[in-house]
RNA sequence: GCGGCUCUGGUGAAGUGGUUAACACGUCGGAUUGUGGCUCCGAUAUGCGUGGGUUCGAUUCCCACGAGUCGCCCCA
């Protein structure tokens, strides 16, 4: 269907122009105050680098990317997430010298190959925020923080954050083995895919919508059983400091993320109102991706947010704002010799900065005035074959319905 | 990738196995000579997601595909 946009892609229209730009608006004001710099990075990528970075064997790497082998016989894929291209473009251009903490913030497209839902398309847009090179918890804080206010600042009510600990290297494995032990005795109560996590990820067993109800779960070891020291006086310490901002906060030891770079801290911000695709934005901590992709030994911490779901959201709340798009003048001409007076009366007031319109149709002049109306311009400029004549312009004021002559030279004082 | 539901004009929608597919909004035009928002009048889908099939005949029945939507999965 030629006339059809591929599935999961979707126009962004005038109509919704505003909301977009007001968003992007918020993002870069907000930024600017949390002192993160944009960073724009290329739509693909080596196929490579998203193997490497989101890991083998997660959804997003197995089954939801584009990728394509290009005419040089170079396999590329579009960017399904952009952590890991804000990190290559790091260690590229040797961000890191001359700084200890590096910020940086991206709007941008996203490709995943998913079923398209409310909430989820293929070509999405995401907001995210990268902080690296410095494993002090504030910094997770400050991420966590920047999520939260940005959406707090839009309007958002009914938004929970959740946060957990993954763990490092160094204690999730520990965790991750009593986790298969302990389930693979219950594997018989298992549900389906919880069994087939068992292998693949055995922490997501926890977070499953079907198992997470049942008795076993209770008896389920806990992470903090296992967090090395490290860990567990780095999620003391995020908590502290967002108790410290007044950032209200769940605990949810259950919350686990589906990109393998994750360690530490681990949050999800939710607005529950939209069904299935909730969460609004998420990240965490990845100490690890930094020396995965070839760079030295670097803490980092990051979220995204999803633009559209975040859009979604305010629709719901009703938060988007009224259009109040108002044109200063829109010009009626009458008689076609009128027409080039009109036209030129339409050129200057443009170069004056007045934004104005007229109907280019040759209407009648009632259809003219409909036209006016509906474009909410406060005045109607009037030429017809006399005001040509006499170098004037009728200046009718459409909410008052006052109208007078005045010469073509005081137009533009008139209209102010 | 799996399952359910849906698909009629610009929009919201009603409707039927059979010559003109309601209604409303919108849009366009008109209600005498150069003037809007109210009112009134008129026009506006040869077409019912696409392609097949059943039938004398399908928008109405069946199948496939497509798109949307909800849930699962995944995630932002």
């Amino acid at each position: 269907m030629l006339t059809n946009a591929p599935r999961g892609t979707k126009d962004i229209l005038p109509s919704q122009v505003e909301s977009w730009v007001r968003l992007e608006n918020k993002i870069r004001e907000l930024c600017e105050i949390y002192g993160y710099e944009e960073i724009r990075t290329p739509t693909f990528e080596h196929t490579e680098l998203f193997k490497r970075g989101i890991g083998e064997g997660t959804d997003v790497v197995d089954k939801e990317m584009y990728t394509f082998t290009d005419r040089g016989d170079r396999s590329i894929t579009l960017r399904p997430e952009n952590t890991a291209s804000v990190v290559r473009a790091y260690l590229q251009n040797k961000l890191y010298a001359n700084a200890g903490l590096v910020k940086l913030f991206y709007i941008g497209s996203m490709f995943r190959y998913d079923r398209p839902q409310a909430g989820r398309l293929r070509e999405f847009h995401q907001f995210g925020v990268e902080a690296l090179g410095e494993k002090n918890p504030a910094v997770d804080a400050e991420i966590i923080l920047l999520a939260w206010e940005f959406l707090k600042s839009l309007g958002l009510d009914d938004l929970t954050l959740k946060i957990n600990t993954v763990g490092c290297p160094e204690c999730r494995p520990i965790f991750r083995k009593k986790l298969t032990e302990y389930f693979t005795e219950e594997a018989d109560e298992l549900c389906e895919d919880c069994r087939r996590r068992l292998e693949k990820n055995p922490l997501r067993i926890l977070d499953c919508k079907i198992d997470g109800l049942k008795d076993f779960m209770d008896d389920a070891p806990k992470i903090e059983t296992c967090l090395c020291d490290d860990c567990r006086e780095h999620f003391n310490a995020v908590k502290k400091f967002l108790t410290a901002a007044d950032v209200p906060f769940e605990v949810n030891p259950r919350l686990v993320r589906g990109l393998d770079y994750y360690t530490k801290t681990a949050f999800e911000i939710q607005y529950a109102p939209l069904g299935a695709q909730s969460a609004v934005a998420g990240g965490g901590r990845y100490d690890g991706l930094i020396k995965e992709i070839g760079g030295d030994d670097t803490p980092a911490v990051g979220f995204a947010a999803g633009l559209e779901r975040i859009l979604l959201a305010l629709e719901l709340q009703k938060n988007l704002p009224a259009s109040n798009k108002k044109i200063a003048a829109f010009i009626v001409s009458g008689g076609s010799a009128a027409e080039v007076y009109a036209f030129k009366l339409l050129t200057d007031l443009r170069r004056k900065n007045f934004s104005a319109a007229m109907d280019f149709g040759k209407k009648s002049m009632k259809a003219q005035m409909k036209a006016a109306a509906k474009s909410g311009a406060k005045f109607a400029l009037i030429v017809g074959e006399d005001e040509a004549a006499n170098s004037t312009v009728t200046i009718k004021n459409l909410e008052t319905a006052a109208q007078e002559v005045v010469p073509l030279a005081q137009v533009s004082e008139k209209i102010i």
